[in-house]
DNA sequence: CCAGATATGTAGTGTTCGCTACAGATGTGG
DNA sequence: CCACATCTGTAGCGAACACTACATATCTGG
């Protein structure tokens, strides 16, 4: 028995294709006709390969986390937590104004919100960035253990807020906000991480 | 000539309940079914009432950011701008997760990125979080010139940054989370508006 | 009570959506 | 060269979408 005829597209290829379609335009706002047309490639390959509408966005979500995850590995190494929080503000400030990519954050810009039938997606996002959330709070446990953060810091709270100034910096970015603004918006969220460095800075 | 039959439906309840449907589903995942079936109308009074889908949007938006005017309005009442950030943060923190209402923020939950042919939707609700960031930074201006916040601060900066932490939290509570958590954001948010201070807290 | 004007409910319209049946093309194992 | 398996392109499926034609109902002005 013979193991068929070979795909004629390369999956990572097509899929970094259609993760700048969600990222544009979301989840619900990328068509199938969009996707397919980015892709280079007609709907029957889109779902032999994917499954479904959905299966290829978790696909392309494993693809940007997983290259996100290289660069938050980055992040993290940062020697103290005040570095931490600058290397991850001004990062994202400079990622999410990026022209090689589109405005702003997948994560976010690929749905807050849906209709019904899709509630999965909006869980689905908010689950990978918990993810990036959690990563920052080990990292800031750390940093408290080895009194580089004061013993009353909150590491939880203190990574929530890092997450929350990403995301709100993501928003912005898709709206138009360039990478100057994101980045003074960086340089003011750092204070609040050095108010709870152990030597204030 | 007489003057016609006069509507059955009072618009402004009709209005709040097209409201919440948006607030929880997005203006693309909202259908017209959800939203007539929500206001206790048929489509043809909708139509004639508020125009399209993105007329009935607009509506709801005018409605929602004149509510959230009162309250503006209150916030930047407060004596110093470190309390304007911390009325500000905290009233998010509540409002975003007041079960009256569904979790988040209309104007990020509305749409941050939409299909081809709605593309004004999320330019509509940016410019209202524009508007809401302008009335923060003239806040802030004057907080500077009253030497309250600190001759080297950057108001506009503290605008943004305060808005992307809004905006932020809008996102967190939509996801999920709770109101103490978002009040742990909020605490930590202020921290750099304190150091922005000219008391220093 | 009548004529004009506007609102309402029913029942659709055309379009676009995600998705797939099907036939032909291209590979492998025997 | 043949049976089989998988991919590809065409063409179109049923469902859901935003929106509306139309007949009917309810008002005002005269």
């Amino acid at each position: 028995m013979g193991m068929g005829r070979p795909r004629e597209f390369d999956a990572e290829t097509a899929l970094d294709q259609a993760m700048e379609v969600f990222w544009r335009h979301g989840y619900e706002g990328a068509t199938i006709a969009q996707l397919t047309e980015a892709m280079g490639i007609n709907p029957p390959s889109l779902y032999a390969c994917f499954g479904n509408k959905e299966g290829l966005l978790k696909a392309a979500l494993d693809r940007y986390t997983k290259l996100r995850g290289v660069w938050m590995d980055e992040v993290v190494a940062a020697p103290t937590a005040r570095e931490v929080a600058e290397r991850m503000l001004t990062g994202i400030a400079d990622r999410q104004t990026d022209p090689a990519n589109p405005p702003g954050c997948l994560l976010v810009q690929g749905g807050i919100a849906c209709g019904t039938g899709s509630e999965s997606v909006p869980f689905e996002l908010a689950t990978r960035r918990a993810q990036n959330e959690d990563q920052l709070r080990d990292r800031f446990v750390r940093a408290k253990a080895e009194g580089d953060l004061k013993p009353t810091s909150d590491p939880a709270a203190l990574a929530r807020y890092v997450s929350a100034v990403s995301v709100g910096m993501g928003v912005m970015a898709s709206s138009g906000s360039d990478r100057e603004a994101l980045q003074q918006v960086a340089s003011v969220a750092v204070q609040a991480v050095e108010a709870q460095s152990a030597d204030g800075k």
